[in-house]
DNA sequence: CGCGATCCTAATGTATACAAACTGACTCAA
DNA sequence: TTGAGTCAGTTTGTATACATTAGGATCGCG
């Protein structure tokens, strides 16, 4: 892809990861120009494509924001990740084939071998675990249904959630890859959206946990920690 | 809003709506500039934003196509807005207050006059149907799924829906919005939901009966027109 | 002292020129 | 004849300068 508008997405969607620019700051595109060493075309690119992500919310004059993520936001993203995702499950159990079947079950296999390895590989986790999810979204063949999971998976509190993930977690997700591909396998498409949709209400309490003991644990306020950044979130429940 | 981007933006939709722009064909940057009278900044802009709204496909090389519209293609848009709409309804009607529902109510009393005029106003039907389903998207309060919807509800063939639809297609929307405001007023979040997934489930049919006649009775090509666009499908599911 | 209009600053929107990348055709050799 | 390689034309990507518009401070008036 193109070089620099990529450069640009990837270095913005990683301050706002990182917690580098925090929820609500303005964001100036000559400053992140200059930060990226680009110019403002491709970072304007950059935050469209954040926009649609609901990284970056645009105030009505076309000022640009980091998103605000109050505990509602939050359960919203989980409930329609589960929902279309256990939807793509539900499409994929009725058409994947041999060969793709085949290829989730090693990357299932790898994504167990991060998991046990002698210190455990949470990147490598969330390669594969990625690369799973990606693939059942793929097997369900249908572009808008690819499109809209795309905007949602790779949100800041999904990926923080992980980070925040045990040991116990890490292996009990991929048990329930496993009950996911037996249930592909025989094409069985309720119990395979069934999985899904349990597979992710159960990752969203996970997240909650975590995200309790985290913020327990005195965790630097300028990470996106919804429960402690968010006070009043009656305030942050924006419409549109 | 800006105005070079936003005439852009509804030129190039417009195209595509009227048929003009065919299925497949290659959108060029500079011919649509000079077409809308700007520069090709502001179309870059708007084929950025058509491409999330899936009315526009890019090749792995970055050219511009308009978007290919399968029949399983359409299914699938509709089964979402189903499924994303019916989710709305639910949470709307635990969160609707007086004043919202009774705006809601004005409105589906100014379609109903627009549907049992002289002569129906079908362009008045469709300003408050969208209205309406606005209505309650906001009453759900949820950003994200508000997002998600506003970039599924004016697809092409959605669009299309309602010029094929008859009187009695109208009035009998115009009752389901009855029922679907009954159940709010009451905070039914199953009602609701159940409502608005057979409304939309049936509009679906709705459409490919209407798509079915229209076709019988030899519609030009030129217009989006799944049933006689696309004579061999298969070719046509492209995943991403 | 408070309120509002008006200027100034700063940020975003647009146009244009130039750079890089892809497309397709043509050449030349095996 | 076929195939790879190369070159010209076309299309998209990027930088920069300029236009426009929002935000904020200051000054003046009530």
């Amino acid at each position: 892809m193109s070089s620099a508008s990529d450069r640009a997405y990837e270095a913005i969607r990683t301050m706002i990861l990182s917690g580098e620019l925090t929820s609500g700051t303005q964001i100036r595109e000559e400053a992140l120009a200059t930060r990226c060493g680009v110019s403002r075309t491709p970072v304007r690119d950059a935050l469209r494509r954040l926009e649609t992500e609901l990284f970056i919310r645009r105030s009505d004059t076309q000022r640009s924001f980091v998103a605000d993520w109050s505990p509602d936001d939050i359960e919203q993203a989980f409930e329609l990740r589960g929902m279309l995702e256990s939807h793509a499950a539900h499409r994929a159990a009725e058409r994947i084939d041999a060969a793709q079947l085949a290829q989730l079950k090693a990357i299932n296999l790898a994504l167990h071998r991060a998991v046990t390895a002698a210190n455990p590989d949470v990147q490598g986790f969330l390669a594969h675990n990625r690369r799973l999810h990606d693939g059942v979204i793929a097997a369900a063949r249908s572009p808008r249904l690819t499109s809209m999971l795309s905007r949602i998976v790779e949100q800041p509190i999904v990926w923080r959630t992980v980070e925040n993930f045990g040991f116990n977690d890490l292996l009990r997700s991929h048990r329930e890859h496993e009950e996911l591909l037996a249930a592909l396998e025989r094409h069985d498409s309720v119990w395979a959206g069934s999985v899904m949709a349990t597979h992710i209400r159960r990752a969203f309490h996970t997240y909650v946990d975590a995200d309790r003991r985290t913020a327990a644990a005195a965790y630097p306020v300028t990470a996106i920690s919804p429960l402690n950044l968010y006070p009043n979130m009656a305030e942050l429940v924006h419409d549109s």
